[in-house]
DNA sequence: TTTGGCACTCCTGGCGTCGGAGTGCTAGTA
DNA sequence: TACTAGCACTCCGACGCCAGGAGTGCCAAA
């Protein structure tokens, strides 16, 4: 009872309405609630309740003669004080697992499965950021010569990423120079944070080796290039779940969400504040600040492996969204995801 | 005049009825024709050739009183004897150019920004194999030692992608084991085709050193997930362009379409036979061999670089498409993607 | 405060009508 | 013989109308 305005029995029929138009997708009556649900109050009663509710703006009715549908405070209201919080059935649980466990040890691949999964899941749009390592830590650097003039530089970090940096120079290098150089440079940073391998420091080994200024580029490149796993690409997979929900057999809205996936820019400016917090967000119709967006709501969990690498784990669909199972099933995904990377890390 | 049912004046018309129809999307009315294109005889006439061109299946009536439209067969005629190929205009020319020098060096990324383009430049889904490098050259191997027990195998092959398999041993090994046995592989491999790079070499060369036997599985590993570049995954764009075709109102058309395109199979097999070719190739409705795709068509062209690396850009769209228009700018795109990856490739 | 009852509103779907677009055919013309 | 003008015919699609039904709001009674 923390909003003044809602008694436990507003509340109830609030939530029933909520549950009720999310299975349906067609706008509750009176009588729907009284049959279906035994409130113990004559479908007169709910007409009161629902037209208070309606004055408080939680509920809205498409035209005069309609039953009601919720609003976004409706949503929001549910969504925070009163939907029961669900767990995920064993065979969900066990599912998770699995695929999770058969999934490839490459990371992209890792995400993209696992985005595809959720996608599946929830038979909603599931989008996942790539980890958004902070603090990954740099292990490695190997300079390679492939000719005389042209090599690659690799960096390997505790993501067990590599990274990679061809490079052109306008004079022979010797082989055993760069071996010399990687080793130099793997003596001087090893574990230190990737965010901490600076350019400086690296010139000054390069100048010290007296090598080509050229080399400490390619260097810098390849470290550059690992930290890019830091800005989140974002996978995205099951837009044709959408397809079954009423709400999208208009082809209008689906285009714009087809184009707001491929953009990436929007997707990753829902999350965008999600990803302060560690606890999981809901974010509903207008909340996702965009008229386009106004029937549509996104759930997002984050997931995270070591001190401070970290990703998040969106479900996107039409606002009238089963709330708590979808919390669910991205909870018991970042879980078990979280897990997965855990182990895979190189410590 | 390949086909002997077909005049040169009726030639004319069937062309003239595809160009109309993929202008509109409107069934084409004998009128029509007289009125816009002036053909120099009577709708009447028309009508009597559109008669005899539907009794020869190149037309149909979607019902009795309306105008004509393109059957598969139609459309087929139409893409092997009568279209005009057209040419880039040079505005696209140099635009496919632009935006491909600006685009990244990095494989993958290339390939996709690849993708975008053609969807946008095409306003249809636009999918693009990565490129199967049946002959791609190994260039070099190194190992590198992250803990005493735990490594990574690095490939770099002649297309400049790093491959990478991550080992756990159960006993320790020196570094500088694994700079010899790098070195030794090196030696013995370098400029092979990757193909030609076996597990009994590796096993050979291995015992030799009197090294574990774990580390021919690390490297044999990470040979193979360079060679995996050659099993081709396919980026794919553009879908909310179909959107914009009348055909696609319809949002079950669309959700096979979406389905199809998430799991990649049924794309790999569309361009499948396509591949034996170094020509590009137009599958219309039905020869896409599924009920499901009838009224789709897809244009393949073929890129490629160095003698054998290759792969397929396709576009995907209504079958009412302005073929020669997809097939110029999947040229164009092909032949500018060639000339970008021959570049870039390692010598 | 609740509830039964009732009048009212508005949506929805079915039905018939009507106009127009386009054809096929016939008869006439070059 | 090939073309064309004209006309009757077909069929689609838009429109308006109506009836049915779902659901409400409100009133008056419990």
């Amino acid at each position: 009872m923390k909003s003044p305005g809602l008694d436990q029995r507003k509340a109830y029929i609030l939530a029933t309405v909520v549950y009720e138009y999310v299975a349906t997708a067609e706008p509750v009556a009176s009588q729907t609630l009284t049959q279906k649900y035994n409130l113990g109050i004559s479908s007169a009663t709910v007409r009161n309740e629902m037209a208070e509710l309606e004055a408080g703006g939680y509920l809205v009715q498409p035209h005069t003669s309609a039953g009601r549908v919720p609003s976004d405070a409706g949503y929001r209201t549910y969504v925070d004080q009163l939907m029961e919080p669900e767990a995920l059935t064993a065979a969900d649980r066990r599912r998770i697992r699995d695929e999770l466990r058969d999934a490839s040890r490459e990371l992209d691949e890792l995400i993209d499965q696992t985005t595809r999964m959720l996608g599946r899941l929830s038979n909603n749009l599931a989008f996942v950021t790539r980890p958004q390592a902070d603090t990954q830590l740099f292990k490695h650097v190997q300079l390679i010569s492939l000719a005389p003039r042209t090599g690659v530089a690799i960096v390997v970090t505790s993501l067990g990423v590599s990274a990679q940096s061809l490079f052109e120079l306008t004079s022979d290098v010797a082989a055993e120079d760069l071996t010399r150089l990687s080793s130099a440079l793997n003596a001087h940073f090893a574990d230190r944070k990737l965010r901490d391998v600076g350019e400086t420091e690296i010139a000054a080994i390069v100048t010290e080796l007296k090598l080509t200024d050229e080399l400490r580029g390619a260097v810098a490149a390849a470290v550059q290039s690992a930290r890019s796993n830091e800005t989140p690409a974002i996978a995205a997979a099951g837009a044709q779940n959408l397809l079954d929900q009423p709400e999208f057999h208009d082809a209008r809205k689906l285009q714009s969400i087809l184009r707001i996936v491929e953009e990436q820019r929007t997707l990753y400016e829902i999350v965008a504040d999600a990803m302060t917090s560690e606890n999981p967000s809901v974010k509903i119709g207008h909340e996702l600040g965009s008229e386009e967006l106004a029937d549509l709501s996104v759930v997002t969990v984050p997931y995270s492996f070591g001190p401070d690498a970290s990703g998040m784990l969106s479900i996107l669909g039409p606002r009238r969204m089963p709330y708590a199972r979808l919390l669910a099933l991205a909870s018991g995904t970042a879980e078990t995801l979280s897990q997965r990377l855990a182990d895979a890390e190189i410590k």
